[in-house]
DNA sequence: ATGTCC
């Protein structure tokens, strides 16, 4: 089905209603995976949506999700083309930031370590169904959906300096209320300033390897820095968006005639009612999602500051990996639904901050538990994916066979020495054996020429929350 | 990913 084209660059031709080719940035060892799982098929279907523009996208980390696959980069042409709620994903704006401390990996004992991420644990509620206890923080919910991390920097979560380094500024504009259901709103009041499960994560990492000095520099990165990552999203709230908006979204598609080949790619006119409003509402969580990694920076700084005495953690920077942005490409407007992709924007493109205007910004991509994590920045080149980049390194194999598959012991060899909050057999489906190989996945982005290594950071110790 | 099927 794929034709290579050139190493790490495959072609899926068009072919039945797809109205576009796909292209799949994939090494050749990361090929056979493809073709035991639904993600091609599912990138075949993306291609055949009303108004898709010029090809779909397949990063490296490709693997089956619901509509879109995971991986998976699709562009609508604006205002005639299609807004998919599915294709998105569940947790709209799932998204990494990264953190400096000032301090060095190797100036913390083992027991310091552990006492830090027992502290961390205090402070963020990890793990499903985990809701905040602070009354205060709830009731900044309608504020922050509307105004993003701006909200929080007003009551104090923060600091202006923060905002520079999120990616849109910690807010979209075009957030209304009035798109999200009671539910909705009551989930997302219980979710602020959590965790959440499954893949989601704080790390304690240190930066063993610096690739681009200057860059690095730039970035605010050294050599043997503690660094704290953290990986989540919007909670229950963006489940819940998703899932009432894209039954939505199904039942409202044939009045303008759009037909789609799978309930997860359900799509409606961008300019349409049903369309606006959920352009409105994923806004409203995009924003909600931004501060959520605000607020756990917020009880991180304290963390740090109790702990250590020092609570001065600056942002390196802050990425949404499950969005869709309008934006200019060929010079025309679209809309851009990346899920489980990164936007990765290169030196002088215009719609990076101030801050990485003239460098680009940093692609945060961490590997899978365990493993490494990397900073990025895009190359040129990066306009062949319409600026993206892979989010993370991909699962290869599903939850359920993990846990089938994997035993306590795979994981504690894969773990070495990395410190891990919660035990082995309650995160089976997160050990580094069901994901790809990080190395392998950013090895292709780099062979294909569309980023370049900055920084490597390596866990010292991970808080994950429990199913 | 998710109050993992109100």
């Amino acid at each position: 089905m794929l034709e290579k084209i050139k190493d790490n660059l495959y072609l899926l031709p068009k072919q039945g209603k797809m109205q576009v080719d796909g292209y799949v940035i994939a090494h050749s060892k990361l090929i056979p995976a493809l073709y035991n799982d639904e993600s091609l098929k599912q990138l075949q279907n993306a291609a055949s949506i009303p108004g898709v523009y010029r090809a779909v996208y397949g990063m490296p980390d490709l693997h089956e999700g619901f509509g879109l696959p995971i991986g998976g980069v699709m562009a609508t042409v604006l205002p005639e083309g299609v807004i998919s709620a599915g294709a998105v994903g569940m947790d709209i704006n799932c998204g990494v930031r990264l953190l400096t401390t000032p301090f060095a990996a190797r100036e913390l004992s083992r027991e310091r370590l552990r006492k830090l991420v027992s502290a961390i644990e205090r402070y963020v509620p990890a793990g499903v169904g985990k809701k905040n206890r602070e009354k205060e923080v709830r009731k900044l919910l309608p504020q922050v959906l509307v105004h993003g991390v701006r909200a929080l920097l007003e009551e104090g979560y923060g600091i202006e300096e923060d905002l520079a380094k999120i990616e849109e500024g910690g807010v979209m504009p075009g957030a209304d209320l009035k798109a999200l259901s009671e539910t909705a709103l009551s989930r997302g009041a219980e979710g602020l300033g959590t965790l959440g499960g499954g893949n989601h994560f704080i790390e304690l990492q240190e930066v063993v390897e610096i690739r681009e000095k200057q860059l690095a520099e730039r970035y605010g990165l050294y050599p043997g820095q503690l660094c704290v990552m953290v990986h989540t999203g919007s909670r229950g709230l963006g489940h819940q968006v998703c899932t009432e908006y894209t039954e939505i979204l199904y039942r409202a598609g044939p009045k303008y005639r759009v037909n789609v080949p799978a309930k997860g790619l359900a799509a409606v006119p961008f300019s349409s009612p049903e369309g606006k409003q959920y352009y409105q509402a994923m806004v409203a969580v995009a924003n909600f999602a931004y501060a959520n990694r605000q607020l756990i920076t917020y009880y991180l700084r304290l963390v740090f500051k109790e702990q250590l005495g020092d609570g001065k953690l600056d942002l390196v920077y802050d990425l949404a990996h499950n969005i869709a942005k309008i934006e200019v490409h060929d010079e025309r407007t679209v809309l851009v639904h990346r899920k489980g992709a990164t936007r990765a924007l290169p030196a002088g493109h215009r719609a990076n901050l101030p801050a990485f205007k003239e460098t680009g910004h940093p692609v945060l991509i961490p590997g899978s538990m365990g493993t490494k994590s990397y900073v990025l920045r895009a190359t040129p080149q990066i306009t062949l994916t319409f600026n993206s980049l892979n989010h993370g390194a991909g699962r290869s194999m599903s939850r359920k066979a993990s846990i089938k598959n994997i035993t306590v012991s795979d994981l504690k060899q894969a773990l070495g020495e990395i410190l891990l909050n919660e035990k082995p057999e309650a995160v089976l489906d997160e050990a580094p054996q069901a994901y790809k190989d990080i190395d392998l996945v950013i090895e292709t982005v780099t062979g294909a020429g569309l980023a370049e290594v900055v920084a490597i950071l390596k866990p010292l110790a991970v808080i994950k929350g429990k199913d």
